[in-house]
DNA sequence: CGTCGAATACTCGGTTCCGACTGATAGGAG
DNA sequence: CTCCTATCAGTCGGAACCGAGTATTCGACG
């Protein structure tokens, strides 16, 4: 229900190649570069072979063209890269579709937690536990370096909204934990006979979770 | 810093292999059947193509096995697979470092709200909203879905906190995006200059975001 | 009794992704 | 002046991923 019909160019990496074309012409190294000064690796996940890929992608579709391509000294060639209208147009409509509908995305957090009994009570106790901490650390590290930012005053509150958002996220999984660990302790959140079992890995244990099929 | 030096399967559609495993023996066709039924394709991204690769590769690292291969009338083979007690230790000690280390994700919608600027305050007050209305209809039947499963009493809670963990993300991020559209409205979130330019795509705007190099 | 759609059980092959590697040069230490 | 490291710029090949296809069988319905 949405996916518009298939975007040429689905790495979001792409958007940030885009973004960084739309400040001014550059080739794929710098690009990698200016990424990583910006702090935006937070965001895309920048990989040399990715990004490669994606700016020839992107070529493809018709959305970016070469610019010119230089030699400087004896160094392997660079192929600087600029926007075309085409580019210009889709990278708002991206953007806009990006925040209009919700991608469906897989979490591995959320697949570990729906196996959560796996751990029994204690063990999965000391694992959130143990999370929780390194959730706390990166909130903190997060919520100053915005703090930081903007207390510069060099940069509009725009350009980092997105720190916002993940400060917000990281604080709800941080009271989940809480919580569930809570939870645990004062058996609010109980471990039913048959899951123990399991943890034992006895290997037959019959019934996992619901009512379970036979192979038939 | 974390990631301990490279699982042999990486894929988490892989634990739920691994757990529906730990069940019974099956083959993989069933295994996306029950995944479907249980609705557990929220949690997974369950695809075909994904799903035996994944299998091929638990089976390459010795935590299943083939139990049998039976062919039933002239319909393709199946091959029935079943954990081995390596499988059994690694199911847990995956899920346990899932938990305890949280993954560095990208969420797409992180990297579209990185370039909010793009969309000019009136679209992108427009699309977070929209954004809102979807988030609130599946936090709604997320909601239901998790309260009926909890009232018939049939599943203890512990198999579906999961539910409850996407509960809590959702309603974060809810807030954020009213948060967000309201400081646009009052102009808390404002726009600065330059970027209007760019927004409206006038192909030379310079200066995008804090100061920016030249190609050098 | 024929046929049409759903279910059964997978295979195939094209992208996409990414980490490890290459190979050159500039700058500083000794 | 030589060596050593950091930076520069990118290639490469293998793994992962996934959607579209294939081929059979069962059951319902007119």
């Amino acid at each position: 229900m949405g996916a518009t019909s298939k975007r040429a160019v689905s790495n979001s990496l792409g958007l940030a190649v885009l973004g960084l074309l739309m400040e001014s012409p550059t080739h794929p190294h710098a690009m990698a570069a200016t990424l990583r000064e910006r702090g935006m690796d937070r965001v895309f996940k920048v990989t040399t072979g990715s990004l490669y890929d994606v700016v020839r992608a992107l070529e493809r579709a018709g959305w970016i063209e070469t610019r010119e391509t230089l030699r400087v000294g004896a160094r392997p060639e660079r192929t600087v890269y600029q926007h075309t209208a085409l580019g210009r147009e889709e990278f708002v409509r991206w953007v806009d579709e990006l925040i209009r509908v919700p991608a469906d995305e897989y979490p591995k957090f959320m697949s570990a937690v729906s196996y959560l009994g796996a751990l029994g009570p204690d063990g999965a106790a000391a694992a959130l536990r143990e999370r929780a901490g390194r959730v706390r650390a990166s909130l903190e590290e997060i919520r100053q370096g915005h703090r930081e930012v903007l207390e510069a005053g060099e940069v509009p509150r725009l350009f980092v909204v997105e720190a916002e958002y993940a400060v917000r996220m990281l604080e709800a999984e941080l009271g989940w934990l809480e919580e569930i660990t809570a939870d645990i302790g004062t058996s609010r959140l109980a471990w039913p006979e048959p899951v123990t079992g399991w943890v034992r890995g006895d290997g037959e244990a019959r019934r996992g979770r619901r009512r379970h099929e036979e192979v038939r």
